[in-house]
DNA sequence: CTAAACTTTTTAAAAAAATTAAAAAGATTT
DNA sequence: AAATCTTTTTAATTTTTTTAAAAAGTTTAG
């Protein structure tokens, strides 16, 4: 579609539109290469003048953006039990509805022909061309070679890549990104300001997942293990962890551990408008902590503050500029954030947390949505130019 | 001096010798461009040409290193109690002994200028010329502002910079780091190769220090706080740390720690050679493991088990290419290795610990020193260039 | 209210640096 | 021993940045 000026039409995606100025500073280029970039490309209907700006004194500045249906991305976002997929414009606009279904990650050898299956549905839904998309972005929890294509821990595929694997089936290019660093990424490129160089961010979920952005970048580790957070080892309960370790912080704080300790309590006779339900979800105790259940609202709290003792670990070693809370338990971020800052205060040292701000995610529960888009869009060099050769004079 | 190149400069310091190719990679840019300034910091006899090395299957390179009396650096290694000053070259060699006395930093309001006063005695007792000094590179505890000047924990200058004051004094550019990041610096520009990319680096001395190298650069948090390695809230022992917490892992496995430990043990009446000091200290403890007393070796085992412990959430968090124990410590790192890596694979969720290295340093106790060295080379394009201006034609 | 002074953006010219291509020097293979 | 392959060095070309100048606004002073 296009190969050169990737970077430029990077930095038009995340600012949605900008000056010429703008994109030198955010690419890091000078201001004549990026004036011949930008007018390349609207030469090539990728990018439009939008119109002049205000200015603080001086000459107002032309501003330009990429035109909406350039192409579009199809993002996937997955976790153990749902699994969301929505078209996304060149404009970082959602075209349709998000689709949403079940799909369960374990024990199900299904799980790779029916998401196959909901991607080309939603292809040929959506009324497009085939070619009009530029890629698919799948996140999904699991530990994830994102150079490789590959989920080590769930949708394994026979023989090839599991990237390979889909791009045959859909036929369009594939990539795939763990939920917790997409949502990191999402954070950071279209989330709060604060999140944009040095963040820790949360994806309060089925597990406790972390992204943590260093020196602008997402950081992965050596060898790609970095943000274990959730199986931190910081309780002596002797419960035992999906990993096989004793008294990882999940056992205590995540989604998972907060329906179990529900259903305990109530077994125990607790009194909370919980009981009103067969089995209680966390999506109940969401809801019920939401309209003031006092016992639903005391086992998030519980959870937040072992939550918030992580954190100060991670505010003694990272000294972040910011904490988000974000993921699927974000949408109750107001619940957690007094306990996580009661915590945090009791287990630092004096005045560390002044330099942190603790805060909720602006993006809610599209943050993986748009963490699938960010996946496709910091891989768009990869994509193979669509050149039709023209014969040699 | 030289103004120009600053890079090439560097780069050649950090490597000893190097081709124009080795430079090239190393400074990340084109081989005409290092062709060319190489010529220059020849002609300039800042550079020379060593000879031509061997080559696997092709033309041989001619090899350039930094001419060894161009330039001296001062490097001053500071701790709590005692401080060492030595004279190094371009060429990274040690000129003359390493000078080491006494000098308490906590209360003690002569500490500034008896510390001036050994650093112009070093100048002078070394009989060259004071314009052959390039910088005095100063590493110290303490929370340390590197860009202004200051420690806001040690050695307060009344109203200007602890640099500018010191700089005045000993009539020569001073640069000021904190003892930890310098001896992470050191490790990664002259240590293992394992410790230059991902590593964490370990600061055994009267605290734990720690250095944290992400992406081939050290690391210091959004405001300068990060790697607070020593005060991760690990223990719930009760005890008062000097930051005015509990339970800080520095309260069970500093030297300090150890040094209570070992004293109040010998009061309880345990066995060991230690009996025959009046007051035990930390050197005292280290000698006696050396030769083997079971109860010295045991409580160092034991400070390193948590040691070990505080490492495991490290790797988690930060899933590094190795961890380097250095300091004053390290020259017993025999003594650490087993026990720490026994915590470590105890606390880490399963395989984890294969992924990264634990390894003692091959610097000893010269880390510290080469650290004050790195300081000032890393800020040699601040030395103002002493220009002879001629007069126009 | 208008002209001068100041800001910011855009365009143009010059300089710097990187990329590509070619040549040189040596090692390895046939 | 000649031909082939590697690596380094030099040269030519292209790309990119830096610097300077011009254009288009805003603000301030009289």
């Amino acid at each position: 579609m296009f190969f050169k000026n990737i970077d430029l039409i990077k930095a038009l995606y995340y600012s949605k539109t900008a000056s010429l100025n703008d994109l030198s500073i955010d690419t890091g280029r000078s201001i004549p290469y990026v004036t011949k970039g930008v007018a390349d490309l609207v030469k090539l209907n990728i990018v439009k003048e939008i119109g002049i700006r205000t200015s603080s004194g001086g000459r107002k500045p032309a501003t330009y953006s990429l035109i909406a249906d350039t192409g579009f991305i199809i993002s996937v976002a997955m976790n153990q039990f749902v699994t969301r997929i929505v078209i996304v414009n060149m404009n970082n606009e959602f075209v349709g509805d998000v689709q949403e279904f079940e799909l369960k990650l374990n024990d199900n050898n299904n799980a790779i022909h029916s998401l196959i299956a909901h991607i080309n549905a939603t292809v040929i839904k959506s009324g497009l061309p085939q070619d009009k998309f530029l890629a698919v972005g799948i996140t999904m929890p699991g530990f994830i070679d994102a150079f490789q294509g590959n989920n080590l821990s769930f949708l394994q595929s026979p023989d090839e890549t599991l990237v390979t694997y889909i791009a045959k089936q859909v036929e369009l290019p594939v990539f795939i990104e763990n939920d917790s660093t997409s949502i990191a990424l999402a954070e950071q490129k279209f989330g709060l300001p604060i999140a944009r160089s040095n963040s820790m961010i949360i994806n309060l979920g089925w597990g406790i997942g972390l992204g943590m952005i260093i020196n602008k970048e997402i950081f992965k580790g050596h060898s790609g293990f970095a943000g274990e957070f959730s199986h931190l080892p910081l309780h002596k309960n002797g419960k035992l962890c999906s990993c096989g370790k004793q008294g990882c912080l999940e056992t205590e704080a995540s989604l998972l551990a907060i329906e179990a300790k529900a259903t305990e309590g109530l077994k125990q006779g607790e009194v909370s408008s919980l009981v009103k339900y067969d089995t209680v979800s966390a999506d109940n105790i969401i809801d019920e902590a939401l309209k003031g259940d006092a016992f639903a609202v005391k086992i998030i709290s519980e959870a937040a503050y072992f939550i918030g003792q992580g954190l100060a670990i991670l505010l003694h070693l990272m000294n972040p500029e910011s904490i988000i809370l974000s993921g699927k338990g974000s949408v109750i971020g107001k619940l957690w954030l007094s306990p996580i800052q009661q915590a945090m205060n009791e287990h630092c040292i004096p005045h560390l947390t002044t330099y942190t701000q603790l805060a909720v995610s602006n993006l809610g529960n599209d943050a993986q949505l748009l963490g699938g888009v960010t996946t496709v869009i910091e891989n768009l060099y990869k994509l193979s130019p669509q050149v039709s050769i023209s014969e040699p004079a």
